[in-house]
RNA sequence: GCUCGGGUGGUGGAAUUGGUAGACACGUUGGACUUAAAAUCCAAUGGACAAUGCGUCCGUACGGGUUCAAGUCCCGUCCCGAGUACCA
């Protein structure tokens, strides 16, 4: 009997399926005892897509196989299901094209998807299967997104409580001290006011702490695709769907709380058994940084804003000339100033006042602020100005200040009353160091900035705005606000893309506005400027261009002065960046201090002065969490006067209804808004026809459905107790199976899936409904299995170098005349004439610009390309498109790099159609038959587009899915990506040949070459017990450490030996059949069955490893002359190192390499290695 | 720029705590079997020198260092890949 895997392959297929063979046991369920231990396996469940699998896709899938079907070897009571993540952008697509239902597309990319899986043997529980677009599963989704509503975030407690824990504490005692996650544009309120509130009120209050709440925000709006995307759908500034571009827009939209999460989302990374890489990855995307927030008050207004304001120097928007006078003044003060600041400086008081100080458009005379309190000492020509005193001090006093007013005379007569009448007053007021959170504290307003150095908040010298931030059209004074639009209004125009590419380029405007610095009270300028981001912290910047690059930048840009704070720092070239040993100077009362404890003085400061506070800020955003598409879960949301109600749980699912057409309606709304059935009926709670309507009992439907992440959130519970109608999960189930022990799946889901299902996880947990905290304990990144694609290299550039002026250019280059560049769309060149280093050469330079943002990569195409490195100043380009185009590999002839050329001149492609090709002279190719164009192979992700898809089916018929299995494991290590390659998979189907002849005679050709099977019970030889065990050892260890490939390798090893030894015993036999099932279950199985068993083998009990057969008696040491080897010596184990040094000292060949003179040093590491120094 | 991985034959890749570099396989070359091819089997295969063997030298991106001994540890440099990016 030969090897014959097809029928074998189909045999055990069929008996799998027939006999349930990988059905997990579930507790409850008989039988219910004897469950053994739970282990639970899970792949990343696909999306079928219309295009099926290749190669690429099961490669993660083997790999969890093979450990979910050696645990069960090892006794253990495995999970490891599989099913579809089935809603998805493509069927829509496909929908608006085809007017096909997204749910036949569906199921019949499912039924594909299945087939090529049976193919490959997985050992799945396919009676557990779950899919996201069937209303059985997603009726949870649904009740999951009402569980978030009804729940709001506690930071007290750390966990999210119902939202009817949170109306109770309303009640009893308003929000004040609720420390919970919400809006930001929660105002305060009392008991007493939240009991007064409306029922109306109460619901728009409290959605603004829902887990998920209904709000408008700024979102992802991609037009081409006609929906809103998460930022993680976002691939550098374009959908990653599609690659279309995205716009900011403002909407209405459901979002997911996960900023809530984001500590504990955070630290609870240490505790996973994942990657570095990837949760490095999901902490970047959580972005947490800690600092301070900081207000600068704004000093100066436009004209016309708050026109009536008086003073002693009105008209000043000017606020430095307002400082240079209140310098002059400090300069200059009267007696009693001068008395009185004696009294007051230095905290005499026990607080800090400022003289001559700036407050809004006034300067007084003593202000101390933090209690804000303001002296003025009036001299005699105040006497005429009594009625403007009263206008200033009420102004005065609406900024929050309580104003004292002293004459000369008092302060100068009698001190001591006016320092009792400032005490007093002072103790009368409030302390103020409440955090700046709500309004501040002044009434003009501030510019509130997020910083990680507060610090270096002595070296402010400047701020910068973002274009957008709202206070810009505010301040901006009236001799800049031509300027400041016109910047405003190109920014706007620039899209994401744009400037991303042009990161170097330098930008922005003056506002004509100043915002006083917290400490110093200087006037600080304020400008815009696009570096400054208006999504991240506050949208503004406090610019300390001593310490942070792009400050310096732009401070070196626009003359701004740049102030050095640091101690022994030179910023005379680039901002001086270092934190740690670093002393802070020329900071006023952070000087000498070291960048730890500076930091902690100045939030402290900060805080006494009502200006700033401790802020730990997270990147991470909450989710949108609503797609204005079809295919996707409903909302079960019906909408009262505008306010959101959920549909109560016991009537889901809430299923899609049908539509015509897939997409949006005429007036822009979602595709469900072309549905005449979708309104909800709260008395029969059933969905009714829309003309029903009559917002007394019958409401509309929300129109959006929910993101691809929500079915994927929370799928692994759902297969411990997939069937479940009363629960998601039963709790007996989910605590049994814990959480996912070990995850496979793409990197590609590092920040997406993998951190909204830990927020639900958490979530569930927090709320009761599981008992883990976390989804998925171990994790692995499969590496891709990639393709190869042709590219014809595209010429289209025209480059100028100084190549002439260097002396040693290549000889070996080519001229490719600049003309035939020119007046072509593309030239492409044969792979070989780049190798021999190509060189274009343009006479005449027209209309060339210079970007530097292309000049890097341009610099890489030529170095990569031509194998020409070129002095940075010396390249020139214009850009038309460096990318070189993929060609469908059919239009290579047979196996070559040879392009047909006259085939791909008779495609659809336009460009390739009309371009100019290079055979390796570097001449136009005019004859396709003679003359070459050799395309260059680049290895690159599988795409049906390229013709370069290699379709599992394909090797399973040819080489059987054993091979196919073991092959993909021996392609490299899991986490690796790596070329596909046919060619190889010879190696690994012989090896399968091998292993097979193993259990069988040696053919007789006289009797027909047929193998016969046959085992003997003999017992085993030393040798084949010993390679038995050498590879029990191996192979377990390889296995637990998830290293596939070299597992394999010792297989090979393994059956080579065996096979050299003649080895036929049952002894050796069985045992290896087992080692070898979980990574060839097929032929495992039909050599188990012929050995005599009747059950599978998937349960056999994996082989014990037995040290006894692996010791030795001896060791061939190498023996090493100064640490290189020069021969081996077998020499007993129990020798000693005396003997063992003196026995190899005798040696003869270790004589002629000492060369008779005695060794400087003899090292022996017994049972290891003999080193003699010479 | 930052973070995390890497850099070993013609190729994919092995190499426990530092201890015989290149396991295993592909490819290539030669041979056997065949009318022939395929399949199968055997042998060789890091490079250079020597070539009958004995051998010698050089070799894990590059330059240093530690050590009896370095692919492995330390310092510096270069390059490649992935993620992320005016993140204040």
């Amino acid at each position: 009997m030969n090897y014959n895997f097809n029928e074998i392959e189909a045999k055990w297929q069929k008996y799998w399926a027939d006999n349930q063979t990988f059905k997990a046991k579930n507790p409850g369920s008989p039988p219910s005892e004897g469950l053994g231990e739970a282990y639970y396996v899970l792949d990343m469940f696909p999306y079928p897509s219309g295009a099926g699998l290749h190669v690429g896709h099961p490669l993660g899938y083997i790999a969890s196989d093979i450990y979910a079907r050696y645990k069960r070897h090892k006794g253990f009571n495995v999970l490891h299901p599989q099913g579809y993540d089935s809603f998805g952008l493509p069927a829509e697509q496909y929908a608006i094209q085809t007017g096909q239902h997204p749910a036949v597309t569906t199921e019949n990319n499912i039924k594909r998807y299945r087939e090529q899986l049976d193919k490959i043997g997985f050992s799945f529980d396919w009676s557990r299967e779950v899919r996201t677009s069937d209303p059985e599963y997603y009726k949870w989704t649904q009740w999951i997104f009402i569980q978030l509503f009804e729940s709001w975030y506690d930071y007290e407690q750390d966990k999210s409580r119902a939202i009817s824990e949170l109306e109770e504490i309303f009640a009893s005692e308003g929000n004040k001290r609720v420390k919970a996650a919400c809006d930001d544009d929660v105002e305060d309120f009392t008991a007493e006011e939240w009991n007064a509130f409306s029922s109306e009120e109460k619901q728009k209050i409290l959605l603004k702490y829902r887990l998920t709440y209904l709000a408008e925000t700024e979102v992802n709006w991609c037009p081409q695709l006609g929906t809103v995307l998460a930022n993680d759908e976002i691939v550098n500034g374009v959908s990653e769907r599609g690659g279309y571009p995205v716009v900011r827009k403002k909407m209405t939209q459901w979002s997911m709380r996960i900023s809530a999460f984001a500590e504990r989302l955070l630290q609870d990374l240490d505790k996973l058994d994942w990657t570095e890489s990837l949760k490095e990855s999901q902490r970047n995307w959580i972005g947490k940084s800690v600092g301070a927030m900081v207000e600068f008050p704004i000093l100066s207004f436009p004209e016309g804003e708050e026109k009536a304001r008086r003073g002693y120097m009105t008209g000043g928007n000017n606020a430095h000339l307002l400082l240079e006078k209140a310098r002059e003044n400090r300069n200059s003060p009267t007696d009693a100033e001068k008395i009185l600041w004696n009294h007051l400086r230095n905290k005499s008081l026990g607080y800090k006042f400022r003289q001559q100080h700036l407050i809004d458009d006034f300067i007084v005379d003593f202000v101390c602020l933090s209690k804000r309190l303001v002296l003025e000492v009036d001299g005699g020509i105040h006497d005429l100005q009594v009625k403007e005193d009263e206008n200033r001090t009420k102004i005065i006093e609406s900024k929050g200040f309580k104003v004292l007013r002293f004459r000369n005379e008092e302060v100068i007569g009698d001190i001591d009353a006016v320092l009792e009448k400032i005490e007093t007053a002072l103790s009368g007021q409030p302390h103020v160091s409440e955090k700046v959170q709500k309004a501040p504290p002044s009434g003009a307003g501030g510019i509130r900035v997020f910083t990680t150095r507060p610090d270096t908040i002595f070296g402010v010298t400047f701020m910068t705005l973002a274009p957008e931030h709202e206070l810009v059209k505010k301040i901006t004074t009236p001799e800049q606000k031509e300027e400041v639009e016109a910047y405003i209004a190109a920014s706007a125009k620039r899209s994401e893309r744009e400037r991303m590419a042009d990161v170097k380029s330098i930008t922005g405007v003056f506002t004509g506005a100043y915002a006083e610095h917290p400490f110093t009270k200087e006037p600080v300028p304020i400008w815009i400027g696009d570096y400054v981001l208006a999504g991240y912290g506050t949208g503004a910047v406090m610019a300390v261009p001593c310490g942070d690059q792009r400050d310096y930048d732009f401070a070196k840009h626009f003359y701004l002065p740049i102030k050095n704070i640091f101690e022994n720092a030179d910023i005379s070239e680039e901002a001086f960046s270092g934190k740690e040993g670093t002393v802070i100077a020329n900071s006023d009362f952070l000087s000498g201090l070291k960048y730890k404890e500076a930091l902690q003085k100045a939030i402290l400061e900060l805080e006494k002065l009502g200006l700033g506070y401790g802020k730990t800020n997270y990147r991470l955003r909450d989710a949108v969490f609503s797609r204005q598409r079809y295919w996707g879960e409903p909302f079960p949301v019906y909408y009262v006067n505008g306010m959101p109600q959920m549909i109560s749980a016991e009537h889901l699912p809430l299923t899609l209804p049908e539509v015509e057409k897939y997409l949006p309606t005429e007036t822009g709304e979602p595709p469900l808004g072309n549905s005449t059935e979708w309104a909800w009926d709260t008395e029969n709670n059933k969905v009714v026809p829309n003309a029903e309507i009559d917002e007394k009992s019958i409401f509309p439907l929300e129109l959006n459905t929910m993101p691809g992440w929500a079915g994927s959130s929370w799928y692994l519970f759902r297969y411990m107790d997939p069937h479940n109608e009363e629960a998601f999960v039963s709790k007996e189930a989910q605590q049994y199976w814990e959480s996912v022990d070990l995850y496979i799946g793409g990197s590609e889901h590092a920040t997406g899936h993998l951190l909204y299902s830990r927020f639900w996880t958490k979530f569930l947990k927090d709320r009761g409904y599981l008992s883990v905290e976390e989804p998925f304990k171990k994790l692995i990144n499969q590496g891709m299995i990639l393709g190869q694609s042709a590219i014809p290299y595209r010429a289209k550039i025209t480059l100028v170098s100084n190549l002439d002026n260097q002396k040693d250019t290549p000889d070996d280059y080519y001229e490719v005349k600049a003309d035939l560049i020119e007046n072509s769309n593309s030239v492409f060149f044969s792979a070989d004439l780049r190798a021999k280093g190509v060189r274009f050469i343009q006479e005449k330079i027209n209309g060339l610009s210079y970007f530097t943002s292309m000049k890097k990569e341009f610099e890489k195409i030529i170095k990569n390309s031509f194998g020409l490195k070129l002095e940075k100043s010396s390249v020139y380009i214009q850009y038309s498109g460096f990318s070189d185009p993929r060609v469908n590999l059919q239009f290579l002839d047979g196996l070559s790099d040879n392009l047909n050329l006259a085939a791909l001149k008779s495609s659809g492609d336009e460009e390739l159609k009309n371009a100019i090709y290079l055979d390796s002279e570097g001449s136009e190719i005019t004859d396709c038959d003679k003359q070459n164009f050799v395309a260059a192979r680049e290895v690159e992700k599988m795409s049906k587009r390229w013709g370069n898809v290699v379709n599992p089916d394909d090797i399973c018929e040819d080489y059987g899915a054993d091979t196919l299995r073991m092959y993909e494991m021996f392609l490299g290590p899991l986490e690796q990506a790596k070329p596909w390659n046919t060619a190889g998979i010879t190696g690994v189907h012989n090896f399968l040949k091998k292993l097979w002849k193993l259990y069988h005679s040696t053919p007789n050709p006289s009797l027909g070459g047929e193998n016969s099977f046959s085992v003997s019970d003999e017992p085993a030889s030393k040798d084949s017990l010993k390679t038995l065990h050498k590879t029990i050892k191996k192979v377990t260890e390889d296995i637990e450490n998830f290293s596939f490939n070299t597992s394999v390798s010792t297989f090979m090893i393994c059956v080579n030996e065996l096979s050299a030894q003649n080895c036929n015993s049952r002894e050796v036999l069985e045992p290896l059949a087992i080692l070898i099932a979980p990574y060839a279950p097929h032929i495992a199985e039909e050599l188990w069955s012929k050995l005599g068993y009747s059950e599978s083998i998937v349960t056999a009990e994996y082989p014990v490893y037995e040290e006894k057969f692996l010791v030795e008696s001896t060791k061939n040491y190498p023996i090493s002359f100064n640490g290189k080897m020069r021969f081996t010596m077998e020499l007993p184990l129990d020798m000693s190192k005396e003997e063992i040094e003196k026995t190899v000292l005798a040696d003869e060949r270790a004589k002629s390499y000492l060369s008779d003179a005695p060794p400087k040093k003899v090292i022996v590491v017994p049972g290891k290695i003999v080193n003699i120094v010479i």
